[in-house]
DNA sequence: CGAATAGTGTCTGTCAGACATTATTCC
DNA sequence: GGAATAATGTCTGACAGACACTATTCG
């Protein structure tokens, strides 16, 4: 690598400002939950502008960072997608064991969702933004970060998102009217985008047991699903399929210390399995959603 | 907007160098075609360090234009991939019907496929790319662009990637030694990602159609998804399937020209439907990849 | 004619979806 | 006891996968 200074001179040389233009890179992040029975992404309000005042998805530029030792380090996307929704969550990083390209971040799952890089979207420079999703049970509540005036769990349904319905009709991805929390820059597409893939993983992937806690029940698992996907589930057949996918759940071999809280039996324990994806997959019912 | 110098003003007060470092930005493609039944990928023989010689996806820094007005303009990311592309291929690009997240390009339909910025994956500075994945029937012969010594459409089966058996066993995505033409900076990765990708959606949507022309029978599809999925398929049960679900291929109403090159009758032909999804899906069959 | 391919008919095992039923627990 | 929920049993229609077969065309 003796080449690299000359490669980087030679680079540097060939730069022309007015060609290749200053570009920031910063992270966002959809971070969805689920509370009492509603889908929840996080938000904070913004403080500064642009865009002062209105509610933004947790982000920022991705940053160079000094160890112990005084060296310097750039992180990756990834390690800067962990520290934003750690610094409005409190949330510890916990280096955890990656699998199905998603890392853990305590019992939080991360992955990429998409890029956004529209000339226009940030009005003070060309900024690139690298979307990610994350997945969470229940989450401390969210304290304001350095740059934000409040953060806050926000019900999806209250932020007047098109349905799946309207995007296919061809809608853009924009608020309705009279919403109180309005998003800032492109973060109503992105978060449109994020539901989207949150409910399309659910159907390939046991990624609803990043949803619920260490065990649940599967009637908490169809919650869940019924929860992202806005519709109700048929509660035998869901559980009949859920225990044949092979590696979905596994039995923990307990039980609720109660019933229901309006009667009903205990229910059996589970915990997810090793499965990293789901064979068969629990498929949505197509409505017209694959006409056009 | 008359606040967006004096709110650029207050951003380039607050850049700190040392905290956001310089990032570059680039896009690049993953263009695939099926040649002689098979999967080919276009690549580049890099003319300049770092990595010169060695073999790249078409891509480059996101660039600023200047129109006939003199007007200066940035373009889009995916404005950058069709660039990169038409640059090495002679394509024009036909500012096309956007329909499931695809925009065309004449023939060609690109997508965003992932974001790739680790620190050390550009040897000269900080740089993050967002690769692209491009599907087409047949392409002109590449020509090399400015900063390439050659373009060449490769069969991907003689790059010495892993299999997708080898990947979910934990595999990394590096190409075998021996290998003949070895990928610069991370590119072995993208690439397997972008075949995935590719895997993935000839499942659920009707991508197949991308790879053949215009009217296609039957058996030239079925082609597209052996090649693709390095399977043989039930003719009989392909046909049926296809030809079951609504929107995937219509009947252009006539037949080839002549039968098979080794005898058989005359195909009938089809076009491609109006499906966006493909509902049922065509499954691949599976094997272990959902074990673990 | 022989070989190769397009296309149809049919059977079987599996599975999704629906309904009915039993068992258990809270109020 | 009454209501609600967990869990199981069973039926049916749809479909994937396999096999057999016919029809058509090229060499």
């Amino acid at each position: 690598m003796t080449e690299r200074s000359e490669a980087e001179e030679r680079f540097l040389a060939d730069y022309d400002p007015a060609a290749y233009p200053r570009v920031g890179v910063t992270v966002d992040v959809v971070a969805l939950t689920i509370l009492d029975r509603r889908l929840n992404v996080l938000l904070v309000q913004r403080a500064e502008p642009p865009f002062a005042d209105r509610w933004a998805l947790p982000g920022g530029f991705i940053k160079t960072h000094t160890d112990s030792a005084g060296r310097q380090y750039e992180e990756t996307l990834e390690q800067a997608a962990a520290r934003e929704l750690a610094e409005e969550t409190g949330l510890l990083a916990d280096n955890g064991h990656p699998e199905a390209g998603l890392k853990s971040l305590g019992r939080v799952y991360l992955e990429q969702l998409a890029t956004y890089g529209d000339p226009d979207r940030d009005p003070r420079m060309r900024v690139v933004t690298v979307a990610y999703l994350a997945f969470a049970p229940e989450l401390p509540t969210p304290r304001a970060g350095s740059d934000a005036a409040a953060a806050a769990w926000v019900p999806v349904d209250e932020l007047g998102l098109p349905s799946p319905a309207d995007l296919v009709a061809g809608r853009r991805a924009t608020q309705r009217p009279g919403t109180s929390r309005r998003l800032a820059f492109d973060h109503a597409r992105i978060l449109v985008d994020g539901l989207e893939r949150a409910r399309s993983k659910l159907e390939y992937t046991p990624l609803a047991t990043a949803f619920v806690d260490q065990d649940f029940t599967i009637g908490e698992l169809r919650e869940v699903y019924e929860t992202v996907w806005g519709e109700r589930l048929h509660a035998p057949n869901f559980r009949r399929k859920v225990l044949s996918v092979p590696g979905f759940v596994e039995s923990a071999g307990a039980t609720t210390e109660r019933g229901g809280a309006r009667g009903g039996p205990r229910s059996q324990l589970y915990h997810a399995g090793d499965a990293r994806l789901l064979h068969p997959a629990l498929l949505r019912s197509a409505t017209e959603e694959q006409i056009r």
